[in-house]
DNA sequence: CTAACGTACAACCAAATGGTTGTAGATGAG
DNA sequence: CTCATCTACAACCATTTGGTTGTACGTTAG
């Protein structure tokens, strides 16, 4: 996810994907229509390979970047949660489900002496990760 | 856009804005939950905050963090468009995100030798932005 | 075979991140 | 008033990032 998030945090390379939508495209294809070097592109991509968002497949001496959709879906598909626990849907659902009638309210008391909540590693995604 | 998915692209970040989902959080009631000291809660807050994922608000002493939903969907409504266009479902858009005039046919000719294209400066958004 | 192209990768650098501690200003409780 | 909280912010540090250049390797064109 972090990695997800971090490789579309960056104009270009939110810039590459766009263009590899029409298509496939080389690296040094790429590489020509910025204004940096072709390794600084290459690292680029590399991130996005890492986030899972593009892989490459070599044709001849090239390279081809083809996108992953389904990476693309899986970061908006977590903002979905997201947004959707905001709007509350997620908070009647969950209530449903647990038939809780009230009480998990952060309201004001709840002297916070018993458990701080030691953190939690993250969503309950399980899709992959590791390594950096 | 890039502070937005820079901001979504720690997990710190997001779990602290799951738990504002369910309400307003002070600063410090936050820090209490994880294995890191006040001030870097309060940076990672900030950090939210410049990205417009969340909001402050002074109550007496305390300041509440809460959350804002227009941000988050802002972010998913991006990935979707990046979606749709991989999908081909919306063809006319990814001619507009990437203004090439037309030939956009990633065919497998279009001998390059036209235009590099000088790369964009971002999506057409212009919600705000500078600096880093 | 040789030359040119496309790629990969290491070394290096300036700037930004994520974290720390310390100090200082407001505000509420006693 | 005085003290304890909650917050803000500066200074500092280790690591990462985003960029550079340079070198080496495989593949295709002549």
């Amino acid at each position: 996810m972090d990695r997800l998030f971090h490789a579309l945090a960056d104009t270009t390379r939110r810039d590459i994907l766009r263009r590899c939508v029409r298509g496939e495209l080389s690296v040094s294809r790429l590489a020509e229509a910025y204004p940096m070097s072709f390794a600084a592109v290459q690292k680029h991509v590399a991130v996005l390979e890492r986030a899972g968002l593009v892989t490459k497949q070599r044709s001849g001496r090239e390279q081809l970047v083809r996108t992953d959709p389904d990476a693309v879906g899986r970061a908006r598909q977590a903002l979905d949660e997201l947004e959707s626990a905001w709007r509350g849907r997620v908070d009647r659902m969950a209530r449903l489900l647990a038939d809780e009638p009230r009480s998990d309210e952060p309201g004001s008391d709840e002297p916070r002496t018993s458990t701080p909540r030691a953190f939690d590693p993250d969503e309950k995604n399980t899709t992959e990760g590791s390594e950096r």
